[in-house]
DNA sequence: CAGCATCCCGGGCGATACTG
DNA sequence: CAGTATCGCCCGGGATGCTG
């Protein structure tokens, strides 16, 4: 069985607050592109290029800030070779994965039923 | 065994494209407000002026629009009693309660990380 | 190859006032 | 009570160009 909302909120009061860190954790992970990004790593290490192809519109910007706040968060880890040409690889750090065990389930339902959704409309 | 974001895109060919739906529907639920309302309402029940108090922060005019979207969408229930002065109650559809089903592990795993993420950024 | 700096536009969103 | 209407600001984010 799965918690309700009011469990939650009762478990951690002020949660979900307007000045609460959940807001801003919120905003990071369900961000247009966070979420993208998050998907595409909970398949294993990418490299900076192979992540612009694959997370299909982001600008070089996008990806950079989204990246950074990721990593800020302790979501992403970045490696960076020192070889030249430099060689950055990036891949979910073990929160970041437990993170994306929980949203997976999420895409997958989006992806099933988004068409759906939108045809009516 | 959940399901990796490869066998998504496998099953699914271009889901998550720039010009997928799925985007727009992403767009939706995982919008600053929508994330919320949604929570809120998964409790069940809840008047406008009761979201109005609930989801902490939000202006009438992003409540409505947002409640909009999400009904049009087919999440939320709208009804609304021929009183005076007017009644109105929002609930969640069945494609919204499937929908809440999948998140509500999600806002946990926020609540219970949020602090632990943010205090050492 | 993997970024950062700069410029700039559109619209998301908040504030305020008004209505059935 | 449950909205709609209007105004205006801010900033997300795209485009472009430069660097180690």
């Amino acid at each position: 069985m799965t918690v309700s909302f009011a469990q939650i909120k009762e478990s951690t009061p002020f949660v979900f607050d307007q000045n609460c860190g959940t807001r801003v954790v919120l905003d990071h992970i369900m961000s247009k592109w966070g979420v993208l990004v998050l998907s595409c790593l909970s398949d294993g290490t990418h490299r900076w290029g192979a992540l612009r192809r694959e997370v299909d519109g982001i600008s070089e910007k996008m990806l950079a800030s989204t990246l950074r706040t990721l990593a800020d968060d302790g979501l992403v880890h970045r490696e960076s070779l020192p070889t030249v040409p430099p060689h950055v690889e990036y891949s979910l750090t073990p929160l970041g994965r437990d993170l994306m065990e929980r949203m997976l389930p999420l895409m997958e339902w989006v992806a099933d039923h988004a068409d759906g959704m939108l045809e009516r409309g």
